[in-house]
DNA sequence: GTATGGATTGTC
DNA sequence: ACAATCCATACT
């Protein structure tokens, strides 16, 4: 099991984005270690992506983190109710991330099923156990994961990827879901994702 | 100070 | 098909 480390991330958006398909994200949260096997990305890849917190160079207080060193976590709210937590590529002066859009969950499942369902994993139904964390907000709320980890440096012991060798077999490639309003960035093909793995988004 | 809307989800 | 829900952002 290694660790991810900071020139990883620093690469072509894009090609993180793929990298990071079946990599492991791995949440400490007191003696627990929530891991799930990440199945669904997307690439948002910076200044010329309208469909990117950081299309033209926005700088804001909540896009900072992006334009900073790669490898820290990026986490916004959206719709009022939902962590989405992204990973921040490129060099430092680039305002580009990868958004985790699913895992499969593969560690500390019994604390997982208490964050997403208030009960036992033993006592999930089968539609419940692919729903732990198969979207941007399930699985942040599956691992905890809020906005006090925004800028969390992911090759930290806190928050962190790690590589146990798993190949993936079929990268699926689709345009990114829900950006309607990025006009010819919504056709770009920079969703990714395991083909097949059940786990993927619906 | 006020208004607007969203890289989603669960329920109707 | 649609409401929930609230903060960052962009206005005045």
């Amino acid at each position: 099991m290694k660790k991810l480390t900071k020139s990883f991330y620093k690469g072509d958006t894009i090609e993180v984005a793929k990298g990071l398909l079946g990599k492991i994200l791995v949440h400490k949260v007191g003696d627990a270690e929530l891991m799930g096997r990440i199945v669904e990305v997307e690439a948002y890849v910076g200044a010329v992506d309208k469909a990117c917190h950081c299309y033209n160079n926005k700088r804001t207080k909540r896009t900072e983190v992006m334009f900073g060193p790669p490898g820290h976590a990026y986490i916004y709210l959206i719709y009022g109710m939902y962590y989405c937590m992204n990973v921040v590529t490129e060099e430092e002066g680039e305002g580009a991330a990868v958004l985790i859009r699913a895992l499969e969950p593969i560690g500390g499942v019994e604390e997982i099923s208490v964050n997403r369902y208030n009960k036992p994993y033993k006592d999930l139904d089968k539609r419940q156990i692919i729903n732990l964390s198969n979207g941007p907000g399930k699985l942040c709320r599956a691992l905890n994961i809020t906005k006090n980890n925004y800028k969390d440096d992911l090759t930290g012991n806190k928050l962190y990827l790690l590589d146990d060798g798993y190949k993936v077999s079929v990268i699926g490639i689709s345009n990114r879901i829900n950006i309607d309003y990025a006009e010819e960035a919504k056709d770009f093909k920079w969703r990714f994702f395991i083909d097949g793995n059940p786990y993927v988004s619906k």
